[in-house]
DNA sequence: CTTTATTCCTATAGGACTTGTAGGTATTAT
DNA sequence: ATAATACCTACAAGTCCTATAGGAATAAAG
């Protein structure tokens, strides 16, 4: 398992929030109802400093969040490498990994490379707006969604 | 993460085997003392179903282990599958999961069967053999790896 | 037939990660 | 003032990761 809970909510949640934001803001209350996922849970997502950056917030009654961001301008990779924390398939690619010994002669490792490189670029591909599309039925032409 | 030490190891003893096997067999203590990988953790990971059926083994004295097909013929994508259970990046396609509610209209749902589908077919286009060559520095052609 | 080297089997265990729950504080519209 | 919201910190059960440990069965060698 590559994705946890965590990314796939932190998706969810500005999926709900770039659909529902016409000029207000939309609460995590209503989006945690909607999407049926624990609003508690649904806080410390959110908060997730990746996450956060990419939503403006507004507190108190009638507060809540919207994106800070085009959702053409927001990849699913930025989504899920900020949930995630890393979306590396092995640790050997990690960046706060201790370098391994046998890195330089490893011949396994380039292929980890291309894998990570190939789910990068898979997941470079595609913007919550094409996913808002799809949500709408309308073909907007992402590059691999089938 | 996606793919844990147990595919790691399990990548790396198949290659060692198969370098090691002209016409014998290869003991885990060689291997184990080559790869610097603790004995006693891999035979856990040989002793693993969809390992074990890759290899051929012979016990007592001067016993050990060989592959039970030719290296071309065995993929990333089997040897992986095999030691870590599953590849697939999220739960949602995983076979024993209990079936989503949202699944017939998640609008996420196909972006990680795609996903799951450029990561199958990466390690699929990959064998032992395209390693083995990448070991021994000839150029064998392997589809993907740079 | 005893010794030795190996695979095979089962149990255990510390630590990290996952998936939340819980309770309280600060902020803002009404 | 009240009500609804975001924000913050702590905790906790369960699972998975990464081994370690000890012994039983098997087979070659002397």
């Amino acid at each position: 398992m590559m994705i946890s809970t965590k990314g796939r909510y932190a998706l969810r949640i500005l999926l709900d929030i770039a659909e529902h934001q016409k000029e207000g803001y939309v609460s995590l209350k209503e989006s945690a109802e909607r999407e049926e996922i624990s609003k508690k849970y649904l806080e410390q997502i959110v908060t997730i400093p990746g996450i956060a950056h990419m939503l403006e917030t507004k507190g108190g009654k009638c507060g809540g969040y919207r994106l800070a961001k085009e959702p053409a301008d927001v990849t699913l990779a930025d989504v899920l490498r900020a949930a995630e924390g890393s979306l590396c398939p092995v640790s050997c690619l990690e960046e706060n990994s201790v370098p391994c010994a046998r890195s330089a002669t490893c011949p396994v490792l380039p292929v980890w490379k291309g894998l990570d490189d190939v789910i990068d670029n898979y997941l470079e591909g595609i913007t919550l707006q094409d996913l808002l599309n799809r949500k709408a039925g309308v073909d907007g032409g992402a590059q691999y969604v089938i």
